[in-house]
Formats: C-alpha cells, structure tokens, sequence
DNA sequence: ACATTTGTTGACAAAATTGTTAAACATTAA
DNA sequence: TTAATGTTTAACAATTTTGTCAACAAATGT
C-alpha cells in the first residue's frame, strides 16, 4: 500500500466526511496510523498537502462532471446521470464544497488557477436548447444549473443543522435524502 | 462603546463574512483593534467565545423565522416576506452557515442544546394547508421547506466556487443573485 | 478626595503545532 | 554481500497560539 496515497486519503476522509475542516497533521498522521514526519516527507509542509488535496477534489470534481457532460446521451437522461453522480459524490463527502471554499477564501492564493469550466458551459447552451425545444421551461440556463446544484447538494451539507430544526434522526432524515433524486429531476424539469 | 459587543461584532465579520472561520485571538482582536487579552478577559476563552458567537447565531436566526412565520398575514405574503428576510440575512453573513456547520461537527458538544425549531414545524403545518387548499403544489411540506432554503442560501453560500467555474465577476454574480428573490418565489410556488 | 470596582495593558509561562535532522530500517541493484 | 537509494522513526528546535498575572488606568460611588 502506497504511503503517500494513504495519507491523502485519510487527510480526504478527516475533511469531506468528517467535516474537520482544519485537522492538524498530528490528527491527519493518527488517522493514518503513520508517523507525522511522513507527511512532511511526502508533501513537504501542512500548506502544501491542504493544496494537493484541494487541486485534487476540483480536479475529480470537474472529471466528473465532464463525463455525464461530455456523454452523448438524450439530454433528460444526461440530467437524471448528472443527479445519480453528484448526489452519490455528496453524499460520499458531504464537506467537500465547505472545504473548497473555505480555502478559496481563506489562502486566497491558488495555484493552479481553477479558470470557468468549459463543461458546465456547454452544459447550459445544452440546456438553452432544450428550453427552446420546449422540453422544459425557458428561464435563464445559469440560473436553471445553480437551482439544480443548489437542490442537491444544500440538503447535504447542511444536514446536520436541518436534522435539529425538524427534530429528525439519522434515519429518517436519510431517508428524505433518498427521496430526493426523483423529486429534485422533477422540480427541475417541469 | 461596549468592548464586549464590539468584539463579539468583530468575530461575526470575520467568522461570518469574511470566512475566516478558524481565526485565531490575535487576528480578532486585531480586527477588533483591542488588547488580546480583553477577549479573555470578556470570554475567558477562545472555545468560549466561539461557543457565544455560535448561540448567538443561532438565536438570531430563530428569532428572524419566528418572526416572520408567527405573522398574521396571507400565506403568499408571508412567503415572501420570508425569502426577503433569509436572502438579506444570509447576504451580509454569507458563511454563517458554514460556521454553523462546522463547529456542530467538530466540537460536537453544543451546550445550549438547540431543540427543533417550532416555528419550522408550525411552518410546515402551514404549507400543508396551502397545498390542500390547492394555492401551491402537493410534495411533502418538508420538503417544500427545504427546497426553499436550498434554493436561497446555496448560490450565496457557494458564490465563490460558482463564480469560478461561470467565469463571472464580482458584479456579474450580484446582478444574478439579485434576480434570485423573485425567481424562487415562482419557482417553488408553481 | 479617597476607596473600590471595572477595564486595559504588556510581560510572561504554558501548551500546541509545525518543521528539521540524524539515525535506523528496508528495498533494490550491482 | 555491499552499496545505494528510498522510507520510517524519534528527538529536537522553532514557531505559533493560548491563557494568566500583576501592574496600571479609568470610572464609579461614598
């Protein structure tokens, strides 16, 4: 097993599952059961691991989104792909987007200048197109995308505080969840 | 001026606005151009100011629904009244919510142990009737509740990472959430 | 005016966190 | 086997961050 790729994981399973948003190497090395050095061994200093592991969430993130994007599928079964994908990727890390974007803001130097995404947009000139087809409802394509993204993922990553405000258990409130892709391709299309 | 309201202030703008959600006591008292240790000497501790700031929050929050839901008012104004009031709340304390999220997780004990917002469920019972009545749509009220609220904090919460990827400047995005009020209003009533 | 309480400050100590180094260990290739 | 290279470890040093304290200043009450 590969030592490097062991502690990007966990330090991947500390952030987006976990929700610790700022573990210290100390808590990433005892989740991998490794010594602390060995993270300054293979990634050189806390910062530059956070980076990695930053580069590489956008990076999967884009990838795929590009592959239910790039797919050549009817639109409304690229839509129902889109909702499977994302919503599976969510769910498996449910502070992934937290985590971008408190480091957006926070080291605001990036490095690998994440420039617009070439897939989105043409998933939204798609997505005119059938609005002038007259599958669904003509509104604005960026704002029909952000209203898609915004019904999967917000449920989600704001479980925890949803759980309490509606007195939920785990259970029940998975279950919502699940209910979810077939109410959100529907809110979404008609 | 209070120094201890003009601390905890300060600790809101960067928490909340700025995104800054791990800050350390010097950068707040920085901010907040006072001594560091007056941020002890008002809070004892740094876990203990995040612990008010986060109670506070939560209290306001509460306070600004229960105010618009216990209102006297025809459902449909109410409706809006809400989506006004949470869209320019969640404006002015974009990570609000992150923070939330973040500190329920990690520090996983809340002492002022946040029980289920009566308010929400009074609300739910209220959306229930709307739909009988046939003024909106049938779904599951919770449902309807939390397609609303993902429909407006998510683009906001989210506005760097979207702004990205849509290649928008600051303006651009504004100008898109601004549209966002009266979008969601028919968008989650027809 | 004086005493008492309240607020503020800088210096210090303690704790937590990070980064470095040298030595030990393992693996591979000559 | 030996040398060379790559990996792991513990100990150490440096830095950052927090909390405490005694002294000082300002405000308040008697």
């Amino acid at each position: 097993m590969n030592t490097e790729e062991h502690i990007k994981a966990t330090a991947k399973d500390i952030f987006f599952f976990k929700g610790n948003l700022h573990a210290t190497t100390q808590e990433i090395a005892d989740a991998a059961a490794v010594n602390r050095s060995l993270i300054n061994y293979y990634f050189r200093s806390r910062d530059h691991l956070f980076e990695v592991v930053y580069n590489e969430a956008v990076e999967t993130m884009r990838n795929q989104l590009d592959n239910v994007i790039y797919s050549k599928v009817p639109f409304m079964d690229k839509l129902e792909s889109l909702i499977d994908v994302y919503m599976k990727e969510i769910l498996k890390y449910p502070y992934k987007e937290s985590f971008l974007i408190t480091e957006i803001c926070c080291k605001n130097i990036l490095l690998k200048e994440k420039k617009k995404s070439q897939s989105l947009i043409a998933f939204a000139e798609e997505v005119k197109q059938e609005m002038e087809k007259g599958t669904i409802k003509k509104t604005d394509p960026i704002h029909f995308i952000i209203n898609l993204f915004s019904l999967m993922a917000y449920p989600i990553i704001m479980a925890p505080l949803y759980r309490k405000l509606f007195d939920l258990n785990k259970e029940k409130y998975q279950e919502l969840l699940s209910e979810r892709k077939a109410l959100v391709f529907k809110l979404i299309t008609e």
